[in-house]
DNA sequence: TTAATTTCGTTGCGAAGGCAACATAACTCC
DNA sequence: GGAGTTATGTTGCCTTCGCAACGAAATTAA
């Protein structure tokens, strides 16, 4: 199997060894789909029970709201799960779509398999249930995160709610954050002109010092 | 053990029965602590690594902000997970702090030692696990529908997508919401006076109708 | 039953911030 | 290096919505 190597650093087989890997494989009950490029990997309202890694290619997921708007979720490569949110509430219905940007290769999971143990009661299989749950948390971490800044009233107090994070994530108050401007608006849920106004307000007031995605938080 | 009976309703024992789980207490390292009215069950800032389950009492879990203010998030009961996110992202430290309501008891297990696996392998254990990622699993999800709502521009979005959720889940164009207007408003983050202006004109226009808890949604 | 308290709707005011349009700088590509 | 392209900052205008204050209805207490 030509991909093994890529699930080595995959979130799910982290520190499982690429023969256990291919043996586990029919434990899991495992396949793997190719897809086209711009082809539906995932449909908006389908029901999900298996969990799907990316192996080779890129795909995004999209979000179309009430008033039909689509929104662009996340970018997803190499080593990226998708739906494992999904796969873990099996009643719930999939919000996104998710689209091939290149032709991709996915390999699927059911997650009920990786809770049954084989009978081997393997030390693998215990890892395998640790990654799975890790991942999963950091899922919802990463919504958490994002749902503190949301929730302040101004948007002064996203931003630095945000910007205080990502200086603690970084254990200093001098730091380079992964947004540009426009993905640090739509992240923050504001407009890009609006958020530029009030970090150099913030920064004429002394509260803040940036150039670009370097800023440096003050007291 | 007293509490067995209430373990049984508990999410994290769901389909267990009583006595297995008496048995499972030696693998999962647990022990109850209990605590006076007001004490602080979590610190802010604290690292855990231990799922707490609230066996009788209630608590509270408050987060302050950076500007010092704090808010209530949830309020915790008998079943109810402490530090459930946590504990799954061990490198966190804790966002909130927990405080007793009343006198409360709470279980504590080691989370690492849901994943190992006790000596006989047993189907429990199994279920165990199950239980423990469909408890993760929810909560990421409410994660995520709060952050759907959240991430509309408008008020009026917020609010229809949290009316189009509900109407969905109890499958039915009218339908009562659990949430009175005060605390509407905070999911949605909102004023309450703004919340009640803008149903008042939606209903005006046509698009729902409402009247306390219980909503209409019109085509 | 009446007072008190909670819950919800209404409205005027003003500020915050979205929107659009433009300016400027940086970067990419021939 | 010049032209196009992209990322960021600036600013005026105007809508949305937060805030405060009040009123009415409903619920609870006494």
């Amino acid at each position: 199997m030509q991909y093994l190597n890529n699930l080595k650093n995959s979130e799910l087989f982290y520190s499982i060894e690429p023969d256990d890997i291919k043996e586990m494989f029919y434990c899991l009950n495992s396949y793997i789909k190719e897809y086209n490029k711009d082809e539906i990997i995932l449909s908006e309202g389908e029901q999900v029970d298996k969990i799907g890694i990316i192996l080779s290619g890129r795909a995004r997921s999209i979000k179309s709201d009430i008033t039909g708007k689509t929104t662009i979720i996340t970018l997803l490569k190499q080593g990226s799960y998708i739906g494992i949110l999904l796969a873990a509430s099996k009643d719930r219905l999939s919000p996104v779509y998710v689209q091939a940007l290149d032709n991709t290769s996915v390999l699927y999971i059911t997650v009920d398999n990786v809770f049954k143990r084989c009978a081997k009661n393997c030390a693998r299989h215990e890892i395998l249930t640790r990654n799975l749950f890790d991942g999963i948390s950091q899922k919802a971490m990463i919504l958490h995160d994002r749902n503190d800044c949301l929730i302040k009233s101004s948007l002064r107090d996203k931003i630095l709610t945000y910007l205080i994070r990502i200086s603690k994530e970084q254990k200093s108050s001098e730091f380079i954050i992964p947004l540009d401007r426009d993905s640090m608006a739509q992240y923050l849920n504001a407009d890009r002109s609006a958020l530029s106004r009030e970090l150099s307000k913030m920064q004429k007031e002394g509260l803040i010092n940036f150039s670009k995605n370097f800023f440096i938080l003050n007291n």
